[in-house]
This record gives structure tokens, sequence and C-alpha cells, in this order.
DNA sequence: TCGACTATGTATAACGC
DNA sequence: TGCGTTATACATAGTCG
């Protein structure tokens, strides 16, 4: 649909690759809404581009009726919000701690038999893996700041070094000696933070 | 994209409705198939008939647990519930952005009372609102990666140039003269990245 | 990188069996 | 009811700014 036919396999070029996705993503998410509307029915698309920012539509029109059938609907979607969280995390290499969390968690919930569990049991559980994940990712926003913070730092002190360095060659250019004091000045700088 | 232009709202002709479902269902599961090849981001759509038939799509490129799980019990669920539900529409479902849909939530819960709302409502906003916290994190964190690859690699070039520089005054030091092949190096280096 | 444009390929509404 | 055909609306690939 455009100027030219595509073949349907991945795209090489990067850029191509990405507007492609802009377009194509409104669109598929807009005839995923026209279907449910037009044809009144429920329709559900997620959409993770590979940068891992998240897109859906979703129609809930049709639940209700049976409690059951409502309840295991929505736990089902809550159930994939929660794992794709998951899987979007641990993608980063320096986070697998809290892939080793939810993977404990996932064989804790899949040794024990759903039925056995009471809504107080899930209550319960429920507020333990909140807390567990709150605790988890407060800890790795802290660290990622403080990294970021750190590598600030370490920035502005080799650009101070280097601006040094550079007054250094300059007079050296116009005296024709070194500067001993900022040769000086200079090294205190680089002890300073490696 | 047919003799006439349609309007996007419910056909009322069952038989029409039908043959439109066929189609478009179709066409739906074939551009969620074309975006995740094309643009190889993983992409999943599920769509319930309301004479309860499931039709879906997934591609399962890095979320292949979820998707599989997620088929398995939504089938699991198939089996059991055959009923055809009465339409209820939400009044979230369809928000275009995650400002819009924050300003409706905070208006809707400063100016009811929980009567208004009922338990359905609820769990429709609930679910919206926890897909925009999602989309959000894992912004994120991307974002802050990104930021911490670019300042390790700002302090790499910085380090380069710092090198050189120290390289240049040692040579001058030993020379007593500028050495200016150097010095053409180190500035090629500076304009790199500044 | 981003949006706007436009030529062109696709999807599909209506129709016919 | 479902499939094939056709005319038309729509989506979008390539392009420009």
């Amino acid at each position: 649909m455009g100027r030219k036919k595509v073949e349907i396999k991945r795209i090489q070029e990067k850029s191509c690759r990405q507007v492609a996705f802009c377009k194509r993503r409104k669109g598929l998410l807009k005839k995923a809404k026209e279907v449910s509307i037009l044809c009144d029915v429920d329709v559900a698309a997620v959409i993770f581009s590979n940068s891992g920012r998240l897109y859906q539509f979703s129609s809930t029109n049709s639940l209700t009726g049976t409690l059951q059938r409502y309840k295991s609907h929505v736990e089902a979607e809550k159930e994939i919000c929660t794992e794709i969280q998951v899987t979007e995390h641990s993608k980063y290499s320096s986070f697998t701690t809290m892939g080793e969390l939810l993977q404990t968690t996932e064989r804790e919930l899949e040794e024990t038999n759903a039925d056995d569990l009471t809504v107080t049991d899930l209550v319960h559980l429920e507020k333990d893996l909140e807390a567990a994940l709150i605790q988890t990712r407060s800890r790795k926003t802290h660290l990622m700041l403080e990294s970021v913070k750190g590598l600030h730092e370490k920035e502005k002190l080799l650009r101070e070094e280097n601006k040094l360095l550079e007054d250094n060659i300059s007079s050296i250019k116009k005296n024709g000696t070194v500067n001993e004091m900022s040769m000086g000045r200079q090294q205190r700088v680089t002890l300073k933070f490696l």
C-alpha cells in the first residue's frame, strides 16, 4: 500500500523500520478498534516496540454474565501485564536479580493448585509481591540515579582536567616553556577520581 | 475501503455484520502478522466473536512464555464458557492519550462518591491505569539506561582526549617543541563529541 | 529526526451467484 | 451462508522539507 510493493520480511534499514512501525502500529490499533465497533466483538491487541514501549488496544465490551468468566478474564489480563513488565525489565543484563525473584515467584505459583488458594490467601500473596516489587523497583531507580550522578561528576572532572591540559599547552606555545605550577594542579585533579 | 464509505458504528444488519467481521478479522490478523515481521516487534492480537469463538495472532519473539500462557488460559476459558454476554461498554476503554485518561480519572474520582462507580467501571479504570503505569515505567527505565550509555561514551572520549593531551605535554618536555601532529589528533577527538 | 504529501498497493462494501 | 468480483475507500512506502 504505498509507492511500491513491499515484501513481508524484516526491514533492514533501521530508520525505515522505525517509520514503518510507527505508521503500521497506528493502523493496526485503528483497525482493531474498527472491528470491535463495527462487528460488536471483543478485540485486544498488544504491541511491544523493541525499545520496550507498550502499545495496546482493548475493547472489553462483552464481559459480565457469569462472574466467573468476568473474573478469569480480568485475571488473565492482569497476569499478562505483570509478566510483560517482568520480561521487559529482565532484558537488561544488570538487573538479573529481579528476574530471579520473579522466577521464584512463578515457580511458587505453579506449584500451588489455584483452587486451593482462597481469596484471603491471594490478598496476602498480592500484598507480599507488591511490597517486594516496590522495594526492587525503588532500589533499581536509586542505583541508576547514583550511576548517572557519578558519571556526571566524572565528566565534570575530566573536562576540568582537559581544560588545564589545554591551557598548559597554550602557555607552552606562547612562552616556550612548561608551566610547572599548572601541571601540578592538573595532576591533583587526575588523582582525585581515578 | 469499499463501494461506499462506512461510518464506524455497530453494523445493524446482522448478516452484513457477520460478513464484515469475517473479512476484517482476517485483515486484522494479517496486518498484525505483517507489523511483527516487517518491524521485528512482538505483537499479540485476540478476537472473540460474539458467538464465543476465539481468533488470535501472536508473534512469540521474546514473550514466548507469556503469550503461550495467555493462549492456554484463554482456551481453557473458552471451553468452559460458550455463553454470549450482554453488551456493556466501558467508559474508559478508548482513551487515546495517557493525559486524557488521567484527567478524566481525576475528575471522576473527585466529583463522584463511590456509589456512582460500579465495580465494572473500576475494573476497567484499574486496567487502563495499570497499562499507563507500565508504559511510563518502561519508558523511564529505557531513558535512564540510554543516559548511562551516553555518559559512558562521553567518559571514554574525554579520557582519550586527555591521554592525547598528556602525551603531547610529555613530548614537549622531551623535545622542547610542540608536536603538531599530535595536536591535530587531539583536536579531532575534541570536535567529535562537543 | 519528524511531519506532511502523494502515488500506489490493499482491504473491503456491495453485489451477484 | 459463503465465495468471487468489482469499485472504491483507505493505508502506507517513498519522498520532500
